[in-house]
This record gives structure tokens, sequence and C-alpha cells, in this order.
DNA sequence: CATACATATTCCTCGTGAGGAATGCAATCC
DNA sequence: GGATTGCATTCCTCACGAGGAATATGTATG
């Protein structure tokens, strides 16, 4: 169900230094206002508006209002979408590690990965 | 070893969507040609050259030299740096479903996110 | 209600990077 | 050795997106 198209918004957000930032700025502490995110960022209070704006539409951040505060934190489904998207990559280095093994132990017969 | 200043290029490299398409076509033979790949993907070959050079420069790809053929080849490095950046964000959603797990139970005490 | 505060949005500018055409360079083939 | 193939690189242009300043929107506060 978490498919490519979710992964292309979530790659696309991701490609870029300060919205990296913020997500690990994010991962600090359960949820934190704009205010806190410019204060911490070193970025300017549009800025850091904007690309949480981005984020949210990759479903990597998730907002709560309260009052005239707003409250961002991370969004996990952007997160997984991602991570699995990497995770279909996983048979690259696995592999590889199989070809290692038979390189490195004269065993003629490696066994396979169950994962 | 495998650090965020590899992450960093990874996700960088990975924020276009024609270099996503390389990984993914490269993904489905083991090694392919600038030719093979040109035809593939529709892209123009100098297009997919620097692509490459990008995605190289990121760990994303290797190469072999062959006569005057160029077989590339996903680099198991930087998929599995990008992917272990993600990794590090797992709590994001393991905590999300500790979190269904105390609403789900009749615990009638939410408390705050203790850090 | 006026004012201050928190955030979002708009408008503009500018740099960066993607795409296209042409060229460079090395290796093969005749 | 000249021609051709396979790929890399250069130069140029152009669009997109990031950043800045100003403004809009909404909410508390006095």
């Amino acid at each position: 169900m978490v498919g490519a198209m979710e992964a292309t918004l979530v790659l696309d957000a991701l490609g870029e230094p300060n919205r990296r930032q913020l997500l690990e700025l994010l991962h600090g502490q359960p949820e934190a206002t704009v205010s806190e995110l410019v204060e911490a960022s070193g970025m300017r209070q549009p800025q850091v508006s904007k690309h949480l704006k981005v984020l949210g539409g990759a479903s990597l951040v998730a907002v709560r209002a309260d009052g005239r505060h707003r409250h961002y934190r991370l969004d996990e489904r952007g997160l997984r979408a991602a991570h699995e998207w990497f995770a279909s990559f996983e048979d690259v280095w696995l592999a590889r590690f199989d070809a290692l093994d038979e390189l490195v132990s004269n065993d003629p017969n490696p066994e396979e990965n169950s994962p």
C-alpha cells in the first residue's frame, strides 16, 4: 500500500538539507512549535513554515493546533514509506554479503539468507 | 562509520526523480552500460552520464570499465547509508504503536511523553 | 476593540541545478 | 591511420525552488 508515489514525495522533500534538519530537530523532542523550530534551526520564520508545509505534504510531519500555537511532530507515515523504499533495495547488500561469504570461506556451500 | 555525511550525499542525490529512475533500472539487472540506461530511461546520453556521476559521488552506483563500455551497478554503500538514516527514525513509529497499546488497554492515565 | 503575538502566505530576487547541443577523448574496427 | 562507437565533459539557457521582506490571518490579552 505504501507505494512509490509516497516515496517520491518523501524523497523529493528530503532532498533539501534544511528540511532534514527540521526532521532531526523534531526527532529530539515529542513536538515543537514553529517558534521553537525557528530558534533551534537558525532559519527565519517564513522559511520554517514553508519547509514544514512541504514536509507535511509528504506526510513527514503532522500538526496539532493549540490556540495560536501549532505543535509539529514527526509523522510516521512518510518516514516509513521512505524506509520501505530503501528496504526494497536490501537484496543488493544482502547479495553482496553472500558473495563475500563465498570469497572468505572456502565452504563451497554458502547458505541462503532467509529474511 | 556510515554517518550523517554520507546520508546527506545520498539524500541530496535522490532528491531527483530521474536519478531514482536510474537506480530502479539498475535494480532490475546486475549491471547496465550507459547506452542501455539511455535506451531504458528515455533520457539523453549526457544527462544519464551526469546523473550517474552524482550517484557515484554518493556511493549509490559503481562502475566497471570494459573496453569502451562502462558497466554501472548499484553500490550497496550509499543505499545502506540512507536505509540506516531512516532506520534511526524507527523509534517514531515504534513509539506510536506503544501509544496505541496504551490507548487500547484500559489505562485511563495517558501520560506525557517522558524523554 | 485595539494591540500584541504566532504562524501562514505572498511577492520578489537570485542561485543552483537540470536539460540540450556540441565537443572532447579513448577504444575498437576496417 | 582514419572512421566509428561509447561515454564524459563543456557551455549555454532556462526553470524551479530557496531565501528575504512585507503582509495577511488568526488568536489571545488588556
